[in-house]
DNA sequence: ACTACAGTGGACTCCACAGTCCATTCCAAG
DNA sequence: CTTGGAATGGACTGTGGAGTCCACTGTAGT
């Protein structure tokens, strides 16, 4: 099915996916109905069964590769160039300012528990996502490593794997309090404690 | 009509929260319903909205509440006697283990998004369980101090936000792929981290 | 022992919502 | 201009599951 898809098809198929995406962050996803995306995008039930023939978790699944994609592409540039000290408070800057304008909605965590965090297509969705997300900030450690301002010795995959933990957790604290003073000192102190192992290994 | 409970009442009402959290555990909040409640509770549908007149988001709130209860005390002794390297590092093991053994399901994470987080209630659960949980890490950190393992100068509210974080942040890259490697690095670089502070700043 | 109310059983209502089906329109290729 | 398949409209069905109701039972207090 999806070759025989027409220019006119693509374009559907991207809207319904998109304004899905917009209803499930402003109704949440337990409440969000096939009828409220169907108001939203302009199309009928038909079009939602012939473009997801599986029904709603199919189109939730692709919502939640939708949104995953946007996780990474808001942090760009600065998540692709971490190779100096201010590069990184910028990204930090960015990654703050990101969740705290997205407030307690979160569009990927509440798509889990929907679908089911154990679903094979669900879990390789995320699994994929923050593969990614920690590669980039390994990639920003190593990038510092070669530049000489952090020592060779440094264990990148347990750096990075902290960091990626700190922002997630700052993140759900976030989502479940409001409050994004602990995405903030897990942030800092992250790359403050960043610096600092590396002065200590020299 | 909360004080109108007979002991009866009060054991029903027990087995009843009880139950359902193991339920909610089992299926996942999205899939349970209270024809399975009932079922694994032997109880009927007049109980069940005698106990809680207002329905399942009430029950699935005093679940809610019990399951929070459970998680600092699931930490015990060691959460509560944080005063020296050695008990630091004995909890840490105990929380690696018991998300570990907990596998990727959350029970209250899947509560809040089926509630809504942005429910008073919910959030105050989560909110109270939040303040305690990281009012137990910054005690621990102050005994450190008071015994000179650690400077007094040190930020700890700072510390103890990052540190709470980093296992959040752990356990929900845990329930998500699977993979407890995150939490262990958060864990340990984040005691570790705590350490090399203090000494920096001697 | 009586009585009033907590506790219990379970049938019944009601409806929201996913999913089906067929009729109709659009469009590209020949 | 015709024809086949993609794209669309929207009425219809079926059902899972929350919540209601009333009848029955157990029991604590007087």
């Amino acid at each position: 099915m999806r070759g025989e898809l027409t220019a006119k098809g693509r374009a559907t198929r991207r809207r319904i996916v998109e304004g899905a995406a917009a209803v499930l962050r402003e109704r949440g996803v337990a409440s969000a109905t096939l009828d409220d995306i169907m108001a939203r995008t302009g199309t009928s039930k038909s079009q939602l069964f012939h473009y997801f023939p599986a029904g709603k978790d199919e189109l939730l699944l692709a919502v939640a590769r939708f949104e995953a994609d946007r996780v990474l592409e808001d942090q760009q540039p600065y998540l692709g160039c971490l190779d100096s000290w201010e590069a990184w408070e910028r990204w930090r800057d960015v990654v703050i300012e990101r969740y705290e304008a997205q407030g307690d909605e979160c569009p990927l965590g509440s798509l889990f528990f929907q679908v089911g965090r154990s679903t094979p297509g669900a879990r390789a969705i995320v699994s994929e996502l923050m593969r990614r997300w920690q590669e980039s900030l390994a990639a920003g450690i190593r990038s510092l490593q070669a530049t000489g301002r952090l020592p060779a010795g440094l264990d990148v995959d347990a750096r990075s794997a902290a960091l990626l933990a700190a922002i997630q957790g700052g993140v759900s604290i976030l989502l479940s309090t409001g409050q994004s003073t602990h995405l903030r000192a897990a942030l800092d102190l992250g790359i403050t404690d960043l610096r600092r192992a590396g002065e200590a290994m020299r």
